[in-house]
DNA sequence: AAGGATATCAACCGCCTCACT
DNA sequence: GAGTGAGGCGGTTGATATCCT
């Protein structure tokens, strides 16, 4: 294919940078700055296109960039942003001060996503049933007791990293329990303030993937990753976020409701959310749940967006980040933290909604 | 020590958006 | 509104480094 149309005009060099090029490029940006790209390379005595100049500054010779191995704390950030933005580089970036998108998608390629792929099915796998998912739903209480709703059965390949980092009572009192493969299992009726105990260093132990399953008649499927889990005992403050849901359907027309009942199941997965959901979900007439205080909603033909506020204790968190994938009805949706610093035009809303729905894991019910 | 496999990362390619005409 | 060029971005390539047998 050809090349760019800057690159087309003069015989350019390609490949990798001299010493010497670089000098002559940094001495020149250093002096004049480059307020056109395409007409650097000639004034820098460069026999280079614009793009290959910029290029090679913006990634290379720009003169904050941190130089180096990624921090555990960067690391994190990409793995957090990561799941927010997809793989927007260059929006993660921006949140690494001297880091260039280029070097953050090297890194995430080389390094994060392999690790993440090989926990995936090797690490625990965790499966939860809601055998009274519906009097849940339909009678939500915040003061019930959820010793009976729920169970969960764990088969946890015993590794050292595993080991170090799980601190719940309640797995630890099983420890006892392994079976012939060597492995932990775990069968329990779960107290919901079981699941935070978990808790994962996404650097320094693998990352671990658990897998969710609903009831046959509700289902669709979550990945969770817990190696996002925050739990800091010190901090007793009430975290606020907002889990905004873009909704699409694929056709004109929207259904509202049915966007409001997936609201209620997906958060149903976070239990000290509930409480605070049962005072937003409310049964109608028709005995059709809705969520009564959708603070904002923006229609137009084919997106609706809804942002419910939600404020839930900090060492209960899950993860806010965390995306939540499913497909309910044809209508696709997403929770995410509502970055208040995303201050962008309505249509370039659109994109980034659609850009987000690529990252979707479909699930056929 | 040799050479094949794998990892890393700088650089390129093609596409998209936007501004300008 | 159409055409064009520049900048920006994400995906991919390929050269080099490192690891492994």
């Amino acid at each position: 294919m050809g090349h760019h149309t800057c690159c087309n005009k003069q015989k350019v060099k390609r490949g990798l940078w001299s010493p010497e090029e670089d000098e002559k490029l940094i001495n020149y940006i250093t002096n004049y700055g480059h307020a056109c790209w395409s007409s650097v390379p000639k004034l820098a005595g460069l026999q280079r296109c614009g793009k290959s100049c910029r290029l090679r500054w913006i990634n290379y010779l720009r003169p904050d960039l941190k130089r180096g191995s990624f921090s555990p704390q960067e690391a994190a950030l990409i793995i957090e942003l990561h799941g927010i933005l997809g793989n927007r580089w260059a929006q993660i970036a921006k949140h690494l001060p001297g880091r260039t998108d280029n070097e953050v998608k090297n890194f995430w390629n080389s390094s994060i996503k392999k690790k993440l792929h090989l926990s995936h099915g090797i690490l625990p796998d965790l499966s939860i049933t809601f055998p009274n998912y519906n009097n849940l739903i339909t009678n939500p209480n915040p003061n019930h007791s959820f010793d009976n709703f729920y169970s969960f059965n764990l088969t946890v390949p015993i590794t050292n990293s595993f080991m170090s980092s799980i601190n719940s009572p309640l797995i630890l009192d099983q420890m006892n329990n392994i079976n012939h493969n060597g492995d932990l299992n775990l069968t329990n009726q779960v107290m919901p303030n079981s699941l935070p105990n978990l808790s994962f260093d996404s650097i320094s132990n693998d990352p671990t993937w658990f897998h969710f399953n609903y009831p046959n008649h509700l289902q669709h499927d979550l990945d969770y990753n817990p190696s996002l889990i925050k739990q800091d005992n010190s901090i007793n403050s009430m975290l606020t976020s907002n889990i905004s849901l873009n909704c699409t359907n694929g056709e004109n027309s929207l259904d509202s409701t049915n966007a409001a009942i997936k609201i209620h199941q997906d958060l149903m997965m976070t239990p000290s959310l509930l409480p605070k959901l049962s005072e937003m979900i409310k049964e109608n007439e028709d005995g059709i749940l809705e969520s009564t205080p959708v603070v904002s909603q923006h229609t137009d033909s084919m997106v609706v967006n809804s942002t419910l506020p939600c404020t839930f204790p900090t060492s209960y968190i899950m993860n806010p980040h965390n995306n939540v994938h499913g497909v309910v009805n044809e209508i696709e949706l997403m929770e995410s933290l509502h970055m208040s610093s995303s201050s962008s035009s309505s249509s370039s809303s659109k994109s980034s909604i659609h850009r987000h729905c690529q990252h979707f894991h479909t699930v056929n019910l």
